[in-house]
DNA sequence: TTAGAAAATGTAAGCTATTACATTTCCGCC
DNA sequence: GGCGGAAATGTAATAGCTTACATTTTCTAA
């Protein structure tokens, strides 16, 4: 006891040797370490001590090939560098750690392609479980998972496909609400500023519930110009000042997140437009940057955090229980603060 | 031959599989794949058939356990949510995936327990190499580390140690040559508020700087209050508010980092001081929230890319060429943007 | 007490691919 | 035809862990 007692090829302890240590079977170390409720407190802490004394960690090839499985769960997301993904991901990560998991990160660049080279590379290092961010990819990479056993949650959108688990909200008909409150404040001139629709759901959903509350009360939804963009405040910066120097101003502004909108907000400024008395401005996400800036910004609370907590429950469920799909939406409000106000015509 | 021979519990082929349908033993197909040299045509051309037909792939933790390298990669970072971090994970991940590697992410939210956990868990799920923020933790850890063969950079901070790799900048010498400006400016009454400086060399060695730049002009560094905080705009707020209520208001107030220098400047504001006629207040980081700000945000620019980046080269040939210790210091500038000015007594 | 259930622990089979070593096949040549 | 040795192929040990099932220990309640 207490001495190292077998040296294997690769000179680390194994399993057997921390059993040995310790005096107990290598099934009683592997509970130790994978499910510790089922061994009394007398026994883990001696193992543990042992686990600690050896410098021990299982060795990963070997437990994959026992289990069956690696502990490993992927997230393949657009970018980190956003705020909103950022968050959700802190969250997801922190559920999966509080499971004992591992986390895979991935960045996409809203790039098709590179979004399914990342999903195949996760499930060929062994992931068991993947979060994507959206529906919208080819129907071959779900075949590759299903056929491959590799559950999947979709965050951040809705799916209408009755097999495939998400945790979303309703992007169209939050965008929808905001617009029908700017309506209620008497707007009648709009602009819309947009993430690229043609890879993002989310996007064109924003853009398509804005466009719905326009013909909820008869506004011809042509009459509001859509400026499509990259996600930057530089972007939000340049499309607002089209708006602004164009032939007919719009008296609301709405953006498709708000990174965009903050971009918008300085254009605006610097224009000398006053916000809201000149031109209204909203956003949607409600990060961190719509308290910074002045005005407040108005915009659609989504909540980030939980999303990413849900989804991980979510994935962990499907792994474990292999349960059926489940679908969870949740909600979101209007923040309203500053940067949204009436007309002043 | 042509059917399914075997169903194992994942219902994938496994090599057997493959050698039932081929009608050879395991140890001819895994030879066609690996020496096919060794194997003649005619019964190489049936096992690649076979191979093919039953959409064979080789399992991912029995290939980790021969080759004894499983291509993944960890990063251990405090948080997510930080975007000095999102944008250097970002970047090194990017560099990850260009050598077809593959990244674990876990946060540490600044505990040093939890950290270790992280740590820990990565080598136990395969990790090749770890990135690592500051080079604050206990010694065992490194040690686990050492003798796991498990290569690590140091990221965001310089480690005195002649064998740790390390991509850092100066956090000190950045400091001082802030506060050095400051005091150019007419400066004579300082606070600086702080993130927690216990688990962070990087907080402690931006106060050390500033500490430094005092006295190399003879000035009472303790005449400094430093008050230490979370990382939060509404931290940054809170420690404002200390200042400003207190007896003798500083006409400078130096951050730690951009966020809670953002939250500084709001709560100055509230309390209706012009920025920075009545006081200045300084950031460290330059992150986008500097921008956007009123007043733009007087800070130092690091390059967190770049730095992601470079660590996550530094971390490839350390696994790949088991080269040497490679230690990097990267440039910062101070980016004057309006809320340091000069004192206006 | 003690039967019986529950909790803790142990035994050993199994996961998949590699590879040292054993066996079979093939071929050329006397 | 038969022998030696190379080439081809097969057998089975091995890597380090998990886990179903078996066994032992502990606890509960009558």
């Amino acid at each position: 006891m207490g001495l190292k007692t077998n040296i294997n090829k690769r000179n680390l302890p194994t399993l057997e040797d921390v059993a040995l240590d310790a005096n107990v079977s290598t099934a009683t170390v592997s509970r130790c370490l994978n499910e510790p409720d089922k061994v009394s407190i007398d026994t883990r802490e001696r193992v543990l001590e042992a686990v600690k004394r050896l410098q021990y960690a299982p060795n990963f090839g070997a437990r994959a090939i026992a289990a069956n499985r690696t502990g490993i769960f992927g997230a393949v997301i657009p970018t980190m560098e956003n705020a909103i993904f950022a968050r959700g991901i802190e969250a997801f990560q922190k559920t999966l750690v509080a499971s004992n998991k591992t986390m895979f990160v991935a960045s996409s660049a809203y790039d098709r392609d590179l979004e399914e080279l990342q999903i195949r590379t996760m499930v060929a290092r062994g992931a068991d479980g993947i979060l994507l961010i959206g529906t919208e990819r080819n129907a071959d990479i779900y075949d590759f998972l299903k056929e491959r056993n590799i559950p999947t949650v979709v965050a951040w959108a809705r799916s209408t496909n009755k097999d495939q688990s998400f945790v979303g909200f309703d992007n169209f008909n939050a965008a929808r609400q905001l617009m029908t409150k700017a309506l209620e404040l008497g707007h009648q001139s709009f602009g819309f500023i947009s993430a690229h629709t043609k890879m993002n759901d989310r996007a064109r959903e924003r853009v398509l519930g804005a466009t719905a509350a326009l013909q909820d009360i008869g506004i011809d939804p042509t009459s509001m110009p859509v400026i499509e963009t990259e996600y930057s405040i530089d972007c939000g910066r340049e499309a607002c000042r089209k708006f602004i120097i164009g032939k007919r101003r719009p008296t609301l502004i709405m953006c498709g997140n708000d990174v965009l909108a903050v971009g918008a907000i300085q254009e605006a400024q610097d224009a000398g437009l006053n916000i809201p008395q000149d031109i209204s401005i909203t956003g949607f996400d409600d990060i961190e940057i719509a308290k910074v800036i002045s005005p407040g910004l108005t915009t659609v609370h989504v909540p980030h955090g939980e999303m990413g907590q849900k989804a991980a429950e979510t994935l962990l469920s499907l792994v474990e229980d292999s349960s059926r799909a489940t679908q969870l939406t949740l909600d979101t409000h209007i923040v309203e603060r500053k940067s949204l106000g009436p007309t002043s015509f």
